[in-house]
DNA sequence: CACGGAATGTAGCCAATGCTACATATTAGG
DNA sequence: CCTAATATGTAGCATTGGCTACATTCCGTG
């Protein structure tokens, strides 16, 4: 079910970018059929995360929206870390995109802790430039 | 099929720990019902990753101890880095467990180069104590 | 308005990963 | 040696997440 959340995001894109979100666009997005797509939102639907009518736009429900929220903050945390540590930004994107799903609290704690420090000492964390983490090296 | 890999990793484990690796050691380190393994064995063996005869251990092949290899540095450098940038250590292993199969190579080198730039900085990186990474605050 | 193409839906197939229930093989103890 | 406990195996079911093929709905254009 790791995957519902890749969705819930994806709809949250897709309704800020384009204003709403359709199965077609999901499937593009997904790089998977239409039947993929449709089959996931009735699991969605069916556990409360979006909401729904043939032929109609999707949307989320405040769960999907939580679900949405907590995801984009771990892929975001942990892009920018792979980044600082120098994995090259396309890389870091699909790795990151994996890795999400298995940050515990704790764990999204520490990385953004990590990238606080970084900040102080005037690091980039984020892919804008290609300046990454150089360790003092004594 | 990314349990595969978790399967051999533990097939190695037994085999060092207990001189060998029954299924139902499997089953209980896993946390799941003898079929469940009965039937990740028959895959594995499908798929050229083990060999085992019913009633036998269940031995590695070359591939299979590839795979074990490789799944195993993953997963104890993204332990390590966890617990480096203050993550608790057994929080630490669910995540790094969870996080291993979705490592690319660059990101694995990217994950050792951090760390060696610690070490170098005389810093613990592996779970022995509770020392952890203290950025210098300028 | 009617029709064609795009969007969506349904049916039915497959593989992976889990389970319970039941069958069989192995091994250890008396 | 025989029996009981343990280890494995198979059958059959469910869910997720894929697919193709075919049916239906919607919408824009002539």
């Amino acid at each position: 079910m790791e995957l519902a959340a890749d969705y819930l995001e994806l709809i949250e894109d897709l309704i800020s970018e384009c204003g709403e979100a359709r199965a077609t666009d999901l499937a593009a997005r997904m790089g998977v059929s239409h039947v993929t797509i449709s089959k996931a939102l009735q699991r969605l639907a069916r556990d409360g995360f979006v909401t729904y009518r043939p032929y109609r736009s999707i949307f989320l429900t405040d769960a999907g929206r939580q679900i949405a929220k907590s995801a984009r903050e771990k892929h975001v945390s942990m892009l920018s870390f792979l980044v600082a540590i120098g994995v090259p930004p396309d890389i870091a994107e699909q790795d990151a995109e994996g890795m999400e799903h298995h940050i515990s609290p704790e764990t999204l704690h520490s990385i953004n802790e990590f990238l606080r420090g970084l900040a102080q000492l005037g690091l980039r964390t984020d892919a804008t430039n290609g300046e990454t983490l150089k360790l003092p090296q004594n």
